[in-house]
DNA sequence: TCAGGTACGTTAGGTCGCTCACACACGGGT
DNA sequence: ACCCGTGTGTGAGCGACCTAACGTACCTGA
């Protein structure tokens, strides 16, 4: 398994190599082709992930099939931690965006690693804390912004983390369909699709197949506010 | 200072009564009146805050000065702590929605408790993670539901924690203004008004200053589906 | 006790974004 | 090479909800 992913992960930044080490054999390696779903919704669940290579969607599904994503996970990333210290049911699904390479630590064995270095728990709630702080503003986002603003806001946040820079912009290989792009910031496809159409006419992005090319920073930033 | 409460509360649940003791020295007492504001967005924020009685809202505020609240906090729970794990500014402001007494902790106090007991880390794990929960939960209905739908929810949510028992239903005095349930709900106030008065309408609540009397629980809570 | 602010109730009109409907483009499998 | 499924582009129509604009009922403090 590529554990340097691991390595450099900030939650593990504390433990010596022979705790790393000794972690390393707890590791479940796991791997996921697109669409492939890692676990349901209400599922019980006792091992918390941790992202080699690829992309995970975390969603949550209506009772009438509608479906609405979370958040998109990136490699370096971990999910899944919440059924452990809150147990409770999974209260999303995830569901791989792409080719996906995952390390699964069973919770039991997290808790190994905590009692011997405290500094990994401060790092969960560093973890906890951020991902609460995102959600939140999401959630003031939905509130607060039309859709076209939530689809700028959505493509600024992609490139911040998966993008990278090409010859005429930045490249954000984000690997979402439109329709996933659209569960992901609260609307239906076609309205986002119209959203993009206008930011192309306008020359702030291009697209290509499942990933667009961010012309104009500066332009995308004031309409996402 | 009223230290039932926090005697009471979880987080505290396995520290001695000698721990607890020193913690209480280190708490401070802050009184609130309805409407005066504890903190604002973009503070810098170095306590987090336990609520011994009385109600906080935490709102962020749009550019245009709309509101959208956050989470309504109660007696026994805290909050302002992801200031401390992940250090930046506060996300949300944070008012008084009635007569409200508190306690402050600063985040080197909190370490130290921390360090006598590891237990308060994974409490505190857990608290976050209840909270995120929630937040997604919202996020979702805020996409999945119209708006009756969300202040059924909201109320249930409101009766779950506030609520009384009463000779003819559920005495839920959450001591919001309709305006405030609006930004609770991501919706205006008129259209809030129009789903209360709808359910009055039908027999389900009953309107009180500042409460409701939830007349028809399992009706209501078939609407927030 | 009166004035003025604050909260509540209700209406009318406009609009954003949804649903429905269809056409096209692409790509992978037989 | 040809389907056929999946994803993308675009238009028409409609409806939920927002904005704007009032009147009324409180409560509170001078």
């Amino acid at each position: 398994m590529d554990i340097d992913v691991l390595r450099r992960a900030p939650l593990f930044a504390s433990l010596d190599d022979q705790a790393f080490g000794a972690l390393t054999e707890e590791l479940t390696e796991v791997d996921l082709s697109r669409g492939s779903t890692l676990f349901h919704e209400g599922d019980p669940g006792d091992q918390l992930y941790f992202i080699i290579s690829g992309k995970i969607k975390l969603g949550r599904t209506a009772p009438d099939g509608r479906e609405s994503l979370v958040a998109i996970m990136g490699p370096g990333e971990l999910f899944g931690e919440m059924a452990l210290f809150d147990p409770s049911p999974r209260s999303t699904s995830a569901t791989a965006v792409s080719e996906t390479r995952l390390a699964g630590l069973k919770h039991e064995n997290l808790k190994k690693v905590i009692e011997r270095s405290p500094d990994v728990s401060a790092q969960l709630l560093q973890a906890l804390a951020r991902r609460l702080r995102r959600t939140n503003e999401s959630l003031a986002d939905l509130v607060f912004s039309d859709v076209p603003g939530r689809v700028a806001k959505a493509l600024l946040d992609l490139a911040d983390r998966f993008g990278r820079p090409a010859t005429d912009g930045i490249l954000v290989a984000h690997e979402l369909t439109q329709e996933e792009l659209a569960q992901l910031v609260g609307a239906s496809r076609e309205t986002v699709n119209k959203a993009l159409a206008e930011f192309v006419q306008r020359g702030w992005i291009r697209l290509e197949a499942r990933a667009v090319v961010i012309l104009d920073l500066q332009r995308l930033k004031q309409r996402s506010r």
